[in-house]
DNA sequence: TTGCCATTCAACCAAAAGGTTGAATATATT
DNA sequence: AATATATTCAACCTTTTGGTTGAATGGCAA
């Protein structure tokens, strides 16, 4: 599994406001899938489905306890997402300095 | 445009390793449509279509000057998307913590 | 004008997303 | 054993995504 994959998967799964909803819920502690689909206006299958989702992007744990699936959240890959998105940011506030220094070089120049 | 659907766009944008290239390529100043396109192995059209997806997420923007349309990185979607990410990651941290406290507590409870 | 160049528009296509309903499976309860 | 509960599986539907090709638009250059 590459990582630009999982960041893929990571983001894709949290594009989602139900979805985000049902990490939310997790914080509560864990639940079983009819308990995290219970406040959703869709039917069960639905938010099975975005549970699959979560669990592809590994934001989600199942633990099964006979016909019980306790849910519960995973930080790993909300933090790779953090990371790449503080690089960008940081990359991108390199080169904005960069190209002002570049300006104001150019200014002074002038002024020459 | 409520917020949690821009954070949506932002999110769905940023998850395809095609727009996240472009992204960084426009870290190298404003470039034309052509030029982006360039380095992929897809049509123009696609590019274009995905240019139209981060312009929807205000990641970029077009400025028209003759025939040529010159795209620029935007940051505050990243920005906006970056504190969302931190939020729920400090959220997540300070819930982590209280359950320790409860175990830990819990535990002390016990040993009396 | 005649044509080249940059870009989009339009139509099409296959695959994925996001939802539905109904049946199947597996575990509990009585 | 019979029934109820928790969950998924399967089939289906509609919309979106991500790509293609070909035509249209609009600006530039001979």
């Amino acid at each position: 599994m590459s990582a630009p994959q999982t960041l893929d998967l990571t983001l894709l799964a949290l594009a989602d406001p139900t979805r985000r909803a049902i990490l939310q819920r997790l914080s509560r502690g864990e639940a079983r899938v009819t308990e995290v689909a219970r406040p959703f206006s869709m039917s069960l299958n639905a938010v099975s489905k975005h549970i699959l989702v979560l669990e592809r992007a590994k934001l989600v744990k199942r633990r099964k306890e006979g016909r019980d699936h306790f849910l519960s959240y995973r930080h790993e890959p909300l933090d790779a997402a953090a990371k790449w998105i503080e690089d960008t940011r940081n990359f991108w506030a390199s080169r904005l300095d960069t190209l002002e220094r570049i300006l104001r070089e150019e200014d002074e120049a002038k002024k020459q």
